[in-house]
DNA sequence: TAAATAAATGAGAATAATTCTCATTTATTT
DNA sequence: AAATAAATGAGAATTATTCTCATTTATTTA
């Protein structure tokens, strides 16, 4: 089952106000990752700019979401799936923005592993994490 | 052989100034993508900022560079290969920023290829393209 | 459970990155 | 070489984000 938002913060051993449950049942509700920008639009009233910045921070740094910047600069924040291993990819729609978490076959992931450490003696890298960034036309967009 | 600066503006028919020439010279010599603060830094008293910013948009919408942001919002640049198939992906060193370009395996490209088909298909998204991105620490950080 | 303490919030000021304005300079065309 | 068009530099304006501080809210203690 679900983590509620103010389960999140308690095991996370930070205090429990309602900027930060309000963030949080935001970022959940979206699934996927969302846009500052939305997020502001959606919390406008309920949340003031500076706390809505701060907050992020705060849930950043206990590791409760994590931010990211796309290849065209938009911040984006998710949600970190905090039981399950939650290394996953995007696919990216390049004209409404919205992107959507997708996971590889665990097959293609050895794929990719084998691949990295290749370039990783190639390029004598020290290779932790990869991403594999899909760029296309959601089935909104693609009209 | 390499194309100069001046060929490069020629080629796309736009004028011909000192910044945009020391603004590819910069770029080019660096060989990978660099950072606008770099950049900044390379061309202190040579560029106005506001003339570094302004070219920089120019050379982006002739397509003579590309602007693209990491995942930590780094503003970076690079020349967009002419002549030659120009899809590659990244290396980024996660301590001091640096980007190497990198090509996979023409075999392993396809192997992407057909794991993304696959996706479209079952997110019903248009995939026009991709890239792979390494993040780890380059030789150097590695100590 | 109320009082004391600690932490977080909201409003707006401060800062940083980027874009805009406009008078001057440089490039291109005639 | 003169006329026209385009680009530059300096600094003002804008936007995104962070900081400050008085007030409010949450947590701890008695």
């Amino acid at each position: 089952m679900n983590k509620t938002a103010t389960e999140i913060l308690i095991e996370k051993n930070i205090s429990i106000t309602s900027p930060r449950l309000l963030i949080i049942e935001e970022i959940l509700i979206n699934k996927n990752p969302i846009s500052i920008e939305k997020l502001q639009k959606k919390l406008e009233g309920k949340v003031a700019l500076s706390t809505l910045y701060r907050a992020l921070n705060d849930l950043k740094s206990v590791e409760i979401i994590k931010e990211f910047t796309t290849t065209d600069s938009i911040t984006m924040f998710e949600v970190l799936d905090l039981e399950e291993d939650h290394h996953h990819h995007h696919l990216f729609c390049t004209n409404c923005g919205d992107i959507v978490d997708i996971n590889l076959s665990k097959r293609f992931e050895k794929n990719i592993d084998a691949e990295v450490s290749k370039i990783e003696k190639n390029f004598n890298f020290e290779i932790k994490d990869h991403t594999l960034e899909l760029l296309g036309l959601c089935s909104k967009c693609a009209d």
